[in-house]
DNA sequence: CTAAAATGCAAGTAATTCAATAGGAATTAT
DNA sequence: ATAATTCCTATTGAATTACTTGCATTTTAG
């Protein structure tokens, strides 16, 4: 059950941003800022921000000035949308996965045990991350501080 | 967010043991009719029962008519107990593990927004994995089948 | 007492994944 | 032009995963 560094780094990243898009009009970002505040190394980053660009949940410029940005607003975007482009499919078996299913060789999935309570364990997480945006993250971060 | 073929595999041993306590007074087992039933490559699931052994969640006979068996009624045993011995902590992250806490890193974790989000994600895991015991599971299967 | 049947235990291995690192190509502002 | 930035692909070293091998130990049956 572990969150990535690729993970980890991401869903930081974009939380970086989406304050960004809070903090500024463009919210945009380069690597290095967001790698020097999160501590993450800056090529290792470029790649996760690449992935979640080609996904489409940030966009980008490049040259002098260019940089990353959300391509929605904060409220838009899931935890779940992110974790998935950079760690796969939530769910814990590919057997009860929504996008990624796969059978597993059980000679019964309607009647196995296992199935059942992965499956449950499965909804557990992908209610909270696809129902947490990364505005809520923030806004919570900030109930946090005050 | 995955469970190893490890952890899958023990945990469906566990439900097979859980069975065989309920179907026989002893509930003795061999590694051989588990593997058969469950198909797991025997040698592999040796060590799994190995480490449940180890672990205090199963005992075992050597010698012939040897076998394992369920160290505790199915109805104290959780998959949170089976998950942790094969695969360590059900925390996405270390630094919102119960069992195995480490720092992460950043600056605050009390005002850390992904930490927040995790520790919801850890405390939905283990509330289903902790409070799910074998019998639990069994019941189910049961009344999937009816 | 010996042979067979079972678990106990440690080491090895092939394949994959993970966490970066390296290096240049493309683009853009000045 | 040049400098700053993203784009893209490949490589690498370490760890993890999913087994496999081989032998030791214990127990029962005959």
């Amino acid at each position: 059950m572990r969150l990535s560094k690729r993970g980890e780094y991401g869903l930081r990243a974009m939380i970086s941003l989406a304050e960004a898009q809070k903090n500024s009009p463009t919210g945009m970002t380069q690597i290095r800022e967001i790698a020097q505040k999160e501590q993450i190394p800056a090529k290792f980053l470029e790649q996760i921000l690449l992935a979640l660009k080609n996904a489409g949940l940030v966009h980008s410029k490049m040259g002098i000035g260019g940089g990353y940005y959300l391509a929605k607003p904060a409220g838009e975007i899931t935890l779940g949308q992110v974790f998935r482009v950079l760690d796969g499919p939530v769910a814990p078996i590919r057997c009860v996965s929504q996008m990624a299913y796969e059978p597993c060789g059980c000679p019964d999935e309607a009647t196995c045990g296992l199935r059942m309570v992965m499956g449950d364990v499965r909804n557990a997480i992908a209610n909270i991350l696809d129902h947490t945006t990364l505005a809520a993250v923030i806004e919570r971060v900030e109930n946090a501080r005050a």
